[in-house]
RNA sequence: GGCAAGGUAGCUCAGUUGGUUAGAGCACCGCACUCAUAAUGCGGGGGUCGGCGGUUCAAAUCCGCCCCUUGCUACCA
């Protein structure tokens, strides 16, 4: 199996510094790292290298929170990280921060190629500054009321109730989340890289460095038309001031990516390499990121186009996955189901995650489902079962009456290991994990076939049979051998044992190691134990405990998922004109699923009213009826009409909506106070 | 509503360019075995391959329409 050998770097998207790494973070990770070291077996000069993404807002305010420097508060964090990710083997060669000279280096260094290429423009927008705290607001720390629902408390960019997206200066009732007061819009000059010159190059480099399904999707934005992007934020901000002036801040995506180049440039004063092999235009070696469908955006349409107009090489390809979900639904804290890293290694043993999320993932962006149950009977039956059991039962024979020592393929007769060989190495290169452990099952299944079929217990003790029982053990030993060697890239600590305590290896497998079998063994050690369905139902109280220390909300109902919002004043209440209005009219609106266009009387006045209640109410029941209405709201022009203020409901949504009824006696026009 | 990805046994999933009675693992029910930190082998039950049409000698696989799930997005002021 001679080839070629490669010069490749491997990244995984860079964790932000303000959270700790969870069982969704680690799909990516374990997916990198499974793919780094079959490389690295095959031979290859691989890289791996990640970062703390140290820089923003949230970094900032959470540092102060705590009474402490940011660089305090992303040291800490760095040193959390790290340990998870060692816990779960993955096998970074550097890690690094965002917040390094190196990143400064390569932020600036990025920015004023740019720059100088006619790629960065300059022009004041305006802004929510909170005048408290002197400072501009980003649209995650600004909450009102939703523009479109009138859900209380969401967020500056979209509502969590709703799901409406919109601008910030569109919120009703905006305040600072940090001080509490009305942000004043004030004008600000931000900078601006002009993305759409790079609109050819981008459609040409989607076909080639991503997956089928993604080059579609982000055709979407090209077709769309590509629009600048503001890489500016005004201090104060934890980041890197951007050359030439005195109060502007790179945005984290005009850091964060070139983490991996700084990273890679410790390592490279580390290991005294040349960067610019890697880097510089040109560069014959591989360069791939790891990342999630959700960052795609800015990694294969923001991120080329930046290296593009700086000069760099771009990256080979970028391979996106999906998100994780558990038991069949997206992370939940209330359900226990958030796991952090943590959390799973005071339960349970990482390699098992690391094999379960190999059995599930495949090259395409498809989620996939950690099943606790299925997990449980998935380790027991695949790996103690099947796998280990295969060892486990055949080294006794070896070792009691061969004194260790295997008979070579020649003597026992073949051993076919190409065929399979050939399959899994495609599988791990393709990152058709779940294909290689098919495979892998198959042959270990097959495996337990050839030795019930042979009955080497019954060989044993049959003194007549005791060359057969030879032939027989270190043919199954030897079939073992290499399904260790096939699932070190998944399990490297278990495989580590097993090439150095069975089969008395000086180091761990190579992929080459296929090519030769080992002579003798040693006494067999336990290697893995079952599962019990018990640790992961302790994990699961764990994570829900844990995360009750930090949250002391109802885990259910309407309070859990909508918090009382922050105290207003009377004056801030008195400024909503709520009317009792009489419903004279209510029509489905042609084309519209979810809109009913309500025509209200308010006692004189008429107006027309966009509700989103269809999915409750059929219109025939509210005709004639009173209920209540924001009557002073700014009209607002939907896609079928204005609409000229708001009906009051309640409830989640869907068949669960209310709209609120006076009792007997009130009359059209009668104001709400 | 638009776009995208899915909908295959109770569960988790395979099914390459359409081709014999649709597969695996787990779970379940038998049987066998005892070497193995209960672990294995054999056999069995179980699916109208989301639904309805169409193309074809032949469709889970191709085409059309519809239903459901998830993700973005849009109209739930």
């Amino acid at each position: 199996m001679s080839q070629q050998q490669r010069t490749m770097l491997v990244t995984s998207a860079l964790p932000y510094a303000n959270g700790s790494i969870h069982l969704g973070h680690l799909v990516e990770y374990i997916q990198t790292d499974i793919w780094v070291r079959f490389q690295k077996m095959r031979g290859h000069d691989c890289t791996y290298v990640c970062a703390d993404d140290a820089h923003g807002t949230p970094i900032m305010l959470r540092a102060r929170q705590e009474g402490i420097e940011p660089e305090a508060l992303v040291g800490k964090m760095n040193a959390e990280h790290r340990a998870d990710f060692a816990g779960f083997g993955i096998g970074f060669d550097n890690y690094y921060s965002t917040h390094s000279e190196e990143n400064r280096a390569f932020a600036e260094d990025i920015y004023l190629k740019l720059r100088d290429g006619g790629h960065i423009d300059r022009r004041t927008i305006r802004q929510f500054y909170d005048p408290e705290k002197e400072m501009f607001l980003p649209d995650r720390f600004i909450k009102g009321t939703c523009p479109k629902c009138g859900a209380e408390d969401q967020y500056g960019d979209n509502c969590e109730v709703c799901g409406a997206t919109y601008d910030a200066a569109e919120l009703k009732n905006p305040r600072s989340v940090l001080s509490g007061t009305a942000p004043v819009e004030k004008e600000s000059e931000h900078y601006f890289f002009k993305l759409s010159d790079f609109t050819d190059m981008l459609h040409g480099y989607l076909q080639q460095a991503t997956q089928p399904e993604v080059a579609n999707k982000m055709n979407e934005w090209l077709e769309a038309g590509l629009q600048d992007w503001d890489i500016s934020r005004d201090a104060p901000y934890f980041g890197f001031r951007i050359p030439d002036t005195t109060d502007k801040f790179f945005y984290v995506w005009l850091d964060a990516p070139m983490g991996y180049m700084a990273s890679f440039k410790d390592y490279c004063n580390r290991k005294h390499l040349n960067f610019g092999d890697w880097w510089e235009q040109g560069s014959s070696a591989e360069l791939y990121h790891f990342i999630g469908k959700d960052i795609l955006r800015f990694h294969t349409l923001f991120w080329p186009a930046v290296l593009e107009g700086a000069g760099y090489r771009k990256p080979t390809r970028v391979f996106a996955h999906g998100f994780l979900t558990v038991n069949g639904q997206k992370m939940s804290k209330s359900r226990g189901t958030f796991i952090n890293a943590r959390t799973w290694l005071d339960h349970l043993d990482p390699e098992y995650l690391r094999y379960y999320y190999a059995a599930k993932l495949s090259g395409g962006i498809d989620d996939i489902d950690l099943n606790l149950d299925d997990f449980v009977a998935r380790i027991n039956s695949d790996l103690v079962g099947k796998y280990v059991n295969i060892a486990s039962r055949t080294a006794n024979f070896i070792v009691k009456h061969f004194n260790g020592e295997l008979l070579s393929p020649r003597e026992y007769g073949d051993h076919e290991t190409e065929g399979g060989a050939r399959i899994i190495a495609e599988a791990f290169e393709q990152r058709e994990y779940n294909r290689a452990v098919r495979e892998i099952m198959r042959m270990a299944d097959s495996t337990n076939q050839f030795f019930d079929e042979n009955e080497p217990w019954k060989l044993a003790k049959d003194p007549a049979q005791k060359d057969k029982l030879h032939k027989v053990c270190s043919r199954i030993l030897h079939a073992f051998y290499v399904l260790s060697i096939f699932l070190t890239p998944i399990l490297p600590a278990m495989n580590r044992r097993v090439a150095r305590e069975l089969f008395g290896m000086p180091r761990d497998f190579l992929w080459s190691d296929l090519d030769r079998f080992p002579e003798r063994i040693n006494r067999f050690k336990h290697l893995a134990k079952r599962v019990a369905s018990d640790a992961v139902n302790a994990m699961l109280e764990a994570s829900r405990e844990s995360l009750a220390v930090t949250e002391s909300r109802p885990a259910s109902g309407p309070l859990a998922d909508e918090p009382v919002a922050d105290t207003i004043t009377f004056e801030d209440f008195s400024k909503v004109d709520l009317r009792v209005v009489k419903i004279v009219k209510a029509e489905a609106v042609e084309k519209a699923d979810k809109l009913l266009r309500l025509t209200l009387d308010l006692g004189g006045e008429t107006r027309t009213v966009f509700a989103g209640i269809k999915s409750a109410y059929a219109p025939g029941q509210l005709e004639g009826k009173l209920t209540v209405m924001v009557a002073n709201l700014a009209p607002r022009k939907m896609r079928f009409g204005v609409s000229e203020g708001m009906v009051l409901a309640a409830g989640p949504g869907g068949k669960e909506l209310f709209i609120l009824e006076p009792h007997q006696g009130a009359l059209p026009g009668m104001k709400v106070k």
